[in-house]
DNA sequence: CGATAATTCCGTCAATTTAACGGAAACAAT
DNA sequence: ATTGTTTCCGTTAAATTGACGGAATTATCG
């Protein structure tokens, strides 16, 4: 679907959007044309919705993010989840395979509330591990 | 902070931000020149973090997503985090603290592909230990 | 295999856009 | 009124773009 070529150029546009064509075009060792062409053709198919901005968005910037691996008892894991989708400060979760049965991105604006939402997730019916993380930057961001 | 003219610009630039800086000149009436000094403004002062590509989620969701959780000897990190930057299929990385180091989440259309970027990863100097958690599905997305 | 179609690529030209100035208004703060 | 700051503008040479037609490469199929 998407060549090597694609994948660098989606990548560079992905870092930098208003990055003109001809700049890509030397960095990706083609035409000038060639990327306006792969850029619309990307487009056509649906690949590239469209170009935006990223800001620095105060609330969001300020809020802690804690990656929290979760493992359940397969019989409680519906329920769990219900239970956990309610929680205001669980913004993504993540049905898993691997080690965990589930990933829950909780975001809150001070340190207190992450814990106290770690200990919800702790005291839920059939959770038995958990494994937290918490960002302290992100290196790169689609 | 931000007056009504920034905000239609951030508007115009969200909508599109690969429009040239002469056309959103015309919709603002204001000359270019101005133009391109409120968006370097808006930049110096971190409102726009940068300009990057919306995806369609078509295209997102046929991906198969993993959280890779890494463990990294601390002198390697910096290093490791760079190789991992130039990675095609790991698409976002946070720095964290807790029993891991680095989280990468890994997109790619293929099983095959994930498997290479996990040999990747636990090919970088300093890589230790990894923990890669294979998503099945998004019960709440923000 | 060979012919044909489709895709990807490139160079080119005229028109537009950009970066980088210096300086004019507009606005505050004394 | 004066000084300083911010926002704005016009101007230039240099860079970039859109829009071609056609070459080179890859697929497709009889």
């Amino acid at each position: 679907m998407l060549d090597a070529t694609d994948e660098k150029l989606l990548r560079l546009l992905t870092a930098n959007s208003r990055e003109a064509t001809s700049s890509l075009a030397r960095k990706l060792g083609l035409s000038r044309s060639t990327v306006q062409e792969r850029i619309n053709r990307l487009i056509d198919r649906k690949v590239i919705a469209g170009f935006t901005v990223k800001t620095h968005e105060e609330y969001e910037g300020k809020l802690i993010t804690a990656h929290v691996l979760v493992s359940i008892d397969q019989k409680y894991a519906q329920q769990a989840i219900g239970l956990m989708k309610t929680h205001s400060h669980i913004k993504t979760m993540y049905v898993v395979s691997g080690a965990y049965d589930l990933i829950a991105i909780v975001k809150a604006p001070k340190m207190e509330e992450i814990d106290q939402t770690l200990d919800f997730i702790l005291g839920i019916n059939g959770v038995n591990k958990t494994n937290t993380s918490l960002v302290l930057s992100a290196k790169k961001e689609s």
